[in-house]
DNA sequence: TCGCAGGTATACTGATCTGTGAACATCTCT
DNA sequence: AGAGATGTTCACAGATCAGTATACCTGCGA
């Protein structure tokens, strides 16, 4: 991708995050990266495309700050709850929810090219908690992996309310490994 | 509301929900509901109103359904977990995620009309389980009512991805109740 | 019978939307 | 020197947006 590209494609990420993609028509965002809607079409061919960049470039980094995570885990059990340490320091900066929820409530057509990356998003992070809860020797990984992902994204999605539910969420998740792992009582 | 109001707040309903609130267009509205442009803004005043009285019409029923759920619960700690009934019942006709974070998503002015509305649903919510947390001689009600509404509306969010994590939720809420009323091990 | 509330019909404003056309500038690589 | 990629400038098309103006119709209750 150009110099040009990239900062169109960070100028869209801020403003889709956070007014909104139909809200945000491509003037502002050509306006705000300093660059010409023409240039923006040479780059993109369409809003829709811009779009799915903006997804795939946020996947990107949340990907990979779940990898760090997990790497930096000291055993198996950690690992598993590493995906809550990394929404730990991404909601420093992203109150407003997740950006690939949020899209798909705007972006209701399957056929459009940014509803597969957001519905990916979430698959990915399944099937890493099921990976996780499997290498960790949990007893019931899928549905471990299940209520890990819905914990994960009922605290994403309370972000905008400013009521900090990520400590009681990280924290059952991290009961939830420990029952998993240690002898039934 | 005059008859002509309420289908307005029906169609508009149908199409917010499905399509989004930016996306459609008051004259799709007036079309829908078999009514006038001018008769949509002689009642409303203006979108920003009729976004409101939608949210306000589904609090409503939400609400409704969600206390017809506690009432029909056998005892207090099945209380608890009433809402996760509720949810069952209310996700066959609603598969497209939470109609209040979907709106917050589109409405990050906190001076919107409607913003208040969709906040409060939320902080209703996590209410409503701490009171029927204490009724039911929870140890920790705080703590168990904030995870439970993050098991909640995780649940809801992960509706539009058709991964049915419903049952794996309640299940959870449940023994979360349990090992709350009962005697520590 | 009068008045009024609720509603219809239709045309309109001014702004904003996505997307395109055409000509020109700049840079790098060959 | 020449070619191709990248980007600029600016005008424009056609559609859609929220909201308003004006005039008319209808049923009902005082």
């Amino acid at each position: 991708m150009t110099p040009a590209g990239r900062r169109i494609v960070a100028a869209a990420e801020e403003l889709f995050y956070n007014r909104g993609i139909t809200a945000v028509g491509v003037d502002l965002i050509a306006e705000h990266s300093g660059v010409t809607k023409r240039t923006l079409y040479n780059q993109f061919g369409s809003k829709d495309h811009l779009v799915a960049a903006y997804l795939t470039g946020r996947d990107q980094r949340w990907r990979s700050l779940v990898r760090a995570a997990v790497d930096a885990s000291d055993t198996p059990a950690e690992a598993v709850t590493a995906p809550f340490e990394a929404l730990r320091t991404w909601s420093g900066t992203n109150t407003r929810g997740c950006a690939f929820i949020n899209a798909l409530a705007e972006l209701p057509d399957p056929s459009h090219p940014a509803y597969r990356i957001a519905a990916n998003q979430k698959l990915w992070l399944l099937d890493l908690f099921r990976e996780l809860a499997v290498t960790a020797g949990c007893s019931h990984p899928a549905t471990l992996a299940t209520q890990l992902l819905v914990l994960h994204e009922g605290a994403v999605a309370m972000q905008p309310l400013s009521l900090d539910s990520l400590p009681e969420s990280t924290a059952l998740a991290r009961a939830l490994v420990r029952a998993g792992t240690s002898p039934r009582h």
